[in-house]
DNA sequence: TTGCTCCTCACGTCACGTGAGGTGGC
DNA sequence: TTGCTCCTCACGTCACGTGAGGTGGC
């Protein structure tokens, strides 16, 4: 939107921004999680820009807080990336298709379900280990409180 | 405490008990991370018993949960059995120290904050994904309402 | 006794870590 | 031009998965 051109970054400082290594985003491209940009000649260095820090840092979160494999990983971001597709062809071509526009909106919001689904799931068993810590943890505060009675 | 005898289990079972596999419990045992119980002879059947169970699902809970390496988990179970120990110990001398008994209580406290700050730390992170996943969500809904007008 | 379940190697796999030796680009 | 940072192999490692071939125990 900006007239500047955006500012490009190197693998490292992708690295840096995203929590991860060079190693490991080499091999993320490798097995296709990210993909490999615009034909990049052999040896030459990789570029990105914020938009590819924004992306990783996301599959990073997912990785981390719900532990998915990077199959699932790969799976969940091509299916954006479809979705992405779908709506930029639609986008291309207005057109007064209501009952499709309502369908494309549905099915963003099925898979923002399924992501709910998951952190929830987590949440949950995450607010069942905190309480038995918390249970814990007033035990022993009731126990050096009978010692000093 | 019961007078019967507690009914032992083998490697299969633990393993369903516990929402692992009989190949990942050798394999804690080898590097350590369960014990190998009382000098079993080559080639025999390992068993277990119910307390084994109750720790290796607090073992898996902390790793799926937290995402403990095997090596912090070995740290924590080791420093856990330390604190047992020592508490048998005074146990079995008992006496009348009471700073004894209340810097015991006070490990214990300071060993539980310390998970419940990773709990706690995970799940404002979990917290954080699930809002920003509610305000997609609400975006979606508006548009398809927006639509129906 | 039969049939599961278990046993011990041992090689395979996933998700990277860690050099070695060499080149790209501000 | 110098000096980082990056490049591509390629082998190592962690946490298991997956047979192969054989034995334990209700």
């Amino acid at each position: 939107v900006s007239a500047t051109a955006e500012r490009t970054i190197r693998i490292g400082e992708l690295a840096q921004l995203t929590g991860t290594t060079p190693r490991t985003i080499r091999y993320y491209e490798e097995i296709g999680l990210l993909d490999a940009g615009e034909a990049r000649e052999l040896g030459k260095h990789r570029s990105y820009t914020s938009a590819d820090a924004e992306r990783l840092k996301e599959i990073v979160r997912l990785r981390d807080l719900l532990g998915l494999s990077l199959e699932q990983l790969t799976e969940l971001v091509e299916a954006e990336t479809a979705r992405a597709e779908i709506r930029r062809e639609y986008r291309a071509t207005p057109s007064e298709d209501v009952d499709r526009q309502r369908y494309l909106l549905t099915q963003a919001g099925r898979h923002i379900e399924t992501q709910l689904g998951l952190v929830r799931g987590r949440l949950g068993e995450l607010q069942m280990l905190e309480q038995e810590l918390t249970d814990k943890q007033a035990l022993v505060a009731e126990k050096i409180a009978a010692l000093s009675v």
